[in-house]
DNA sequence: TGACGATCATTAGAGCTCTAATCTAGATTC
DNA sequence: GAATCTAGATTAGAGCTCTAATGATCGTCA
């Protein structure tokens, strides 16, 4: 079977430009797409868990770990134990963290919108329909 | 910018539904997705340069160095200086790799297979097309 | 002949990712 | 109350990925 006739090649390919975009604009703010990604629902759902971030990043909580641990270095995040559950932590960014995170995501919106511009609505609506049926058939798919 | 609005986010969730799914089915093989593709290309051209190896794959030399290092250790795959061009490594499947690759093979085209089945013909044109201009734009906004 | 440039290979270092295993703490159940 | 279950955190180890830098080889061109 061709390459060019697999869907996963051209699935693969879009998601490395997306990735490469997305490492080349976020560089000059000083964060991978993981830390950008990990900040980005941790502005949105502060005191978390490491867990549950993990779960809105799409990774497991190892990898979560890892991205927080280098954050955590770098002061743009702090993790506090949890009032009750003493065997959580919370996480939450700093201001220096909120700082960054806002510079990031100027950019990375920027590269959103210009992807969004490339299509029409109904284009768009069609991109994500179809990419849904191929998460479905490939959870499907998974032994 | 919320996540769902993104068509990042849409595009990164089917390809890490893709590599999950084709990690899982890989295993049983004994690869990882990245021996697989170094493989996969490795089966149509052989001989070729490790640098050219990497450019099939969509990755750097020194990423396409690591994957075949461990490929070379498992003796799937022989590496011999060129003829003429000392500084080249020639880079060929061992009898062993040939057979692993097309176990490989025929559990990836699977997943392929079922993804193709998901779509008319029509669809399957349309997503294409869709993603590609994704690749282009995404290359355009690279700084 | 010698300098330059292109291509290839490789190393070093940082970071992300996974699986597997272990540890803790709270909740449930008997 | 004790065993079990669930959920979170963490470590260990393997593998992939990148950028940056280095060294080797070949071809070209002045």
């Amino acid at each position: 079977m061709p390459a060019s006739e697999r869907l996963g090649s051209h699935l693969k390919r879009a998601e490395q430009a997306l990735g490469a975009t997305k490492s080349a604009v976020l560089k000059p703010a000083g964060l991978t797409v993981a830390q950008y990604s990990a900040l980005l629902h941790l502005s949105g759902n502060s005191g978390i868990s490491a867990a549950a971030l993990a779960r809105l990043c799409g990774v497991t909580p190892p990898t979560m770990n890892t991205v927080l641990k280098n954050l955590q270095e770098r002061a743009l995040i702090e993790r506090t134990p949890h009032e009750w559950h003493r065997n959580v932590l919370e996480t939450r960014l700093t201001d220096e963290g909120r700082a960054v995170m806002a510079d990031a995501d100027a950019r990375a919106v920027r590269v959103e919108r210009a992807l969004a511009a490339e299509f029409t609505d109904a284009e768009r609506a069609e991109l994500v329909a179809l990419l849904g049926r191929c998460v479905a058939v490939l959870e499907r798919e998974r032994p």
